[in-house]
RNA sequence: GGGCUGAUAGCUCAGUCGGUAGAGCUGCGGACUUUUAAUCCGUAGGUCGCGGGUUCAAGUCCCGCUCGGCCCA
């Protein structure tokens, strides 16, 4: 906790229901927490902690467990439909007392009898409640609130439904709980509320909760594959003082002591390259990236990447690394939450059981060209481009697009479903504003290729997409990327595509120091001719290539997304914990 | 930045043509010894996001703003 909060800042730090005494509000919310304070009160005149701190049993040789710790006592006194059996249960526990606490979920009074549902880390577990149990102390059970704090001991018993329980003889409150937790049967389903107030999103709904178990044994995951193959896992800066690694544009600080202007990193990769030539032949990073970028479903200005980089591999290698990795980590995440896995599997459009696709970019425009039915288009995708030494498919419909493009869009848009689906605007735009066929050939895999991913690359028998690698990218569009050894036009370059979506970047490295100068060069010119999002000169970056870097593959991965996929998720900001939002009171 | 769309009780949502603000859950009081969205009876709970305008009358129509969502850049 620090001390030094800004005492300029014009909001209040202390919200307005909990200043209840100096601002009453009288609303049906305020009424609840003014409630549960006189709770908390009379629990004080009882001299009894509302807010205890000395947990544990009060029966001798009472065990206290987890939930899940108790049920895999008595798991064999389980049915096959989920039922417990009460014979079973009492052989398995006799009249060993269990210690349980948690959350209270549940408080419902039946009379004599009283039914409560506590939560933890676990699971949940029901406390069976009576008088005959508890005693004088059963009446108490009425000052318990859903979202209390309890802790619950006594045997376990099994209720007439087949519910394994523990029969009280006590139950205590530990931790008052002032507000009121969201509506039990639909929850808390306001998005802006999820995101602002995640710890009751992730109380309400345990859906929520999943998705982040989940990204944790996802990195684990990973981090396990990469440390049995050998790999060094390493920290480098997140705050650089050039732009590098990435085209991107980034967030700016500044350190005082040095009166130093530093950007917050777009990406490692610059480091850890750095760290091959110094002999660490196979690195990875797990860390925080950040992009002064709008926000969508797929963006957050900070994000979680992967890189890792092999020395003495290729992109090829990396492509089938790539799919191990994934069905490693998919494996791993079934084997740990298999019912929950199961179901995001089954909601998944696209399948990672099939080998992937692996096509040329070129090839891929090529195809795209064809799909849309426009004649003119296939016969020049499939003629032979007049530049030197280039690739003879995806270039054809560059040149014949390059000298009169936009006469014709509204006749070629009319020529086919898939030709009218085409974002013919943003096409245009972005055509004309390429310097250069490469660009060009990316603009049109863009805008031809990645939206119709998933519906041209389908799995026959599930009906669902398949991955794809995007392979051979032209090498302006790669400033960090090797030539391709036999057409020096291209670089040794993949992205992987999972249901239309970027999930992975990677290629062979260049480590040719002249031709990575050369590179930046270009990328200074860029940005002195206005372009907005440019790599700096690395100085030391050559210097550390002129020492020699191995030949080396490396890959970028986004953790977020790759969480999206695995688990069904249809925002970024349902497997961010805290997105970025604007500051509630505007 | 642009288009579309939303904000009503603590939560989930209705609210028709502009005419007294509604339900379920939650809360509070009561009944109930096998519930699990418990049930039954009673009851309380509102700055209709904020500001302006039109009107005899605005949750509703108009304008602006704030904060979201979806799509696009």
């Amino acid at each position: 906790m620090t001390n030094n909060e800004n005492p300029s800042n014009p909001r209040s730090l202390i919200p307005d229901t909990v200043r209840a005494d100096t601002a009453p509000h009288h609303t049906a919310e305020q009424n609840i927490i003014d409630g549960r304070k006189a709770t908390a009160e009379r629990a004080r005149a009882r001299k009894e902690n509302p807010f205890a701190n000395d947990v544990g049993p009060k029966a001798a040789g009472a065990k206290a467990l987890d939930i899940g710790a108790l049920r895999a006592e008595v798991k064999d006194a389980r049915g096959a439909d989920g039922k417990y059996d009460e014979a079973k249960v009492k052989a398995a526990s006799g009249a060993s007392v269990f210690h349980v606490k948690g959350r209270l979920m549940r408080n419902a009074p039946t009379g004599g009898l009283t039914f409560l549902k506590v939560r933890d880390r676990t699971g949940e577990l029901q406390l069976l409640a009576s008088e005959a149990s508890m005693g004088a102390e059963y009446t108490r059970l009425e000052d318990l609130d859903v979202g209390d704090i309890v802790e619950a001991e006594g045997t376990l018993v099994v209720s007439k439904r087949g519910e394994l329980s523990v029969e009280p003889t006590r139950v205590r409150l530990l931790t008052k709980a002032f507000r009121p937790l969201p509506e039990k049967w639909h929850g808390l389903s306001d998005v802006e509320t999820r995101y602002r107030q995640r710890y009751v999103d992730l109380i309400a709904n345990p859906a929520a909760a999943e998705v982040f178990r989940a990204r944790s044994h996802i990195v684990r995951a990973m981090r396990t594959v990469f440390d049995e193959a050998g790999f060094l896992e390493v920290e480098t800066p997140t705050m650089h003082t050039l732009i590098g690694g990435a085209v991107a544009k980034p967030f700016n600080t500044h350190h005082n002591a040095l009166d130093m202007n530093l950007f917050m990193r777009i990406a490692p990769e610059l480091f850890l390259k750095r760290l091959v030539v110094g002999g660490f032949e196979r690195v990875y990073e797990i860390g925080r990236c950040y992009r002064n970028e709008g926000l969508s479903t797929r963006h957050n200005p900070e994000f979680t990447m992967l890189e890792f980089y092999q020395a003495y591999a290729t992109y090829e290698d990396l492509m089938n690394f790539t799919e191990v990795l994934l069905r490693r980590i998919d494996g791993e995440l079934a084997r740990v939450m298999p019912e929950t896995h199961a179901k995001w599997k089954t909601e998944r459009p696209f399948t990672i059981d099939v080998p992937f696709m692996r096509v040329p970019m070129a090839d891929a425009v090529r195809a795209g060209a064809h799909k849309t039915g426009i004649p003119a288009w296939i016969e020049a995708s499939d003629r032979k481009s007049d530049r030197k030494g280039e690739n003879e498919s995806g270039m054809g419909l560059v040149a014949f697009l390059k000298p009169d493009f936009v006469d014709h869009m509204k006749e070629w848009s009319k020529t086919s479903p898939r030709a009218k689906a085409v974002d013919w605007g943003n096409f245009r735009k972005g055509f004309l504003k390429c310097e250069n066929d490469g660009e060009r050939l990316f603009c049109c895999y863009e805008y031809l290729c990645e939206p119709f991913l998933p519906e041209d690359y389908k799995d026959a028998q599930s009906g669902k997409s398949i991955p794809i690698f995007i392979k051979d990218y032209p090498y302006e569009t790669s400033p960090l990327a090797r030539r391709n050894d036999a057409r020096p036009e291209l670089v040794d370059r993949f992205e992987l595509f999972v249901h239309g979506k970027e999930l992975c970047n990677a290629f062979s490295e260049l480590n040719d120091p002249d031709d990575q100068a050369a590179r930046f060069r270009d990328q200074v010119d860029k940005k002195q001719k206005g372009a907005e999002e440019t790599m700096d000169y690395d100085e030391d970056y050559i210097r550390a290539l002129e020492y020699g870097m191995p030949p080396a593959a490396g890959f970028g991965m986004g953790i977020d997304r790759l969480t999206m996929f695995l688990t069904s998720s249809q925002s970024i900001r349902d497997v961010i914990l805290f997105p970025l939002l604007r500051p509630e009171h505007g």
